[in-house]
DNA sequence: TAAGTTCTAAACTGTTTAGTTGAATACAAT
DNA sequence: ATTGTATTCAACTAAACAGTTTAGAACTTA
C-alpha cells in the first residue's frame, strides 16, 4: 500500500480501529500527540506512525507550534470516499434488485473499473 | 487484519485497486470467478484469495453452480460504511469550520470512539 | 473411464505493516 | 547551562499480506 492511489490510502489508512479513534478524536477539534494518544494503550511512537499515515492519506494535517504537534482533520479525501461510494448507493437505497441496477447502470458511467 | 471488527474488514477489503475492481465489475451484474479474473494481470488463485477477502468482509457472496462459482454483490457493509462516513459529513457538505463543527458535535453523539 | 474445465487449498516467498525500544531533535523552564 | 517535555527518527521483530506454483476437488463431456 505504500505507492498507491488516494483511495488506496484513504481505504487503507481508515482500516484500523486506532486510526478511526484517533479520527473520531480530531472529529471534536484539533489536538496534540500526546493528547491523541493518551487514550490508547500504546507507545506514543507508535500512535505517532498512526498520524503519520492518516496525514499522508490526506485526513490530518499536522501544524508545529512550541514543541506540540497540533494535528487537525482535513476531511476532503472523505468526500472522494462518497463520491465512490455513490456508484453503490442504488443497492441498497431503493429496492432494485440486481438485475435492475444492470439495466439502471447501462445509462450512466463506472466507478472504479482498472486499466 | 485477520480477526477484526466489521468496519476494519470491510475498509481493509476495499484498500486494494484489484478488490475494487472486482467490486465495479459486480455492480453490473453477477459473474464467475474466470470472468472476474480475466482482466487482471494475476494468477486465477490470486484472484480467487482477492475474492475471499471480499466475501470476508461480506461484500459479496459466491454460489456454486455445476463447476461455476457465481458471484453477485451483497453492498450491505456499504451502507455500514455510509453510515461511519455520515458523522463527518458536516466537515466538508457546509461550510462550517472546525470550531463550529466542535459546537455542533456537543449536541450530537460521538462516531468511532474506542474503549 | 479418461480427459478437460473451473476453482479452491496448501505451501512457499518477498514485502508491508504494526508495534517495540532507544536515541536524537526542538523547544521551554529553571 | 541543565533539565524536562513533546515528538520524531531509526533500527528492529513478529505478524499479516499479496502474490506465486503445484496439487487436488468437483463437475462436464467425450
Amino acid at each position: 500500500m505504500t505507492t498507491h492511489d488516494p483511495l488506496t490510502l484513504v481505504f487503507g489508512a481508515l482500516a484500523d480501529p486506532t486510526r478511526r479513534a484517533i479520527l473520531s478524536r480530531l472529529a471534536q477539534g484539533p489536538a496534540s500527540v500526546g493528547e491523541l494518544a493518551a487514550p490508547h494503550a500504546m507507545s506514543l511512537a507508535g500512535v505517532s506512525k498512526h498520524i503519520k499515515v492518516l496525514e499522508t492519506a490526506g485526513l490530518i494535517s499536522r501544524r508545529k507550534d512550541a514543541q506540540f504537534y497540533y494535528c487537525r482533520l482535513t476531511a476532503d479525501p472523505l468526500k472522494d470516499l462518497q463520491g465512490w461510494l455513490d456508484a453503490y448507493r442504488r443497492f441498497w437505497d431503493d429496492n432494485l434488485d440486481q438485475f435492475e441496477a444492470y439495466l439502471a447502470d447501462l445509462q450512466k458511467g463506472d466507478p472504479d473499473s482498472k486499466q
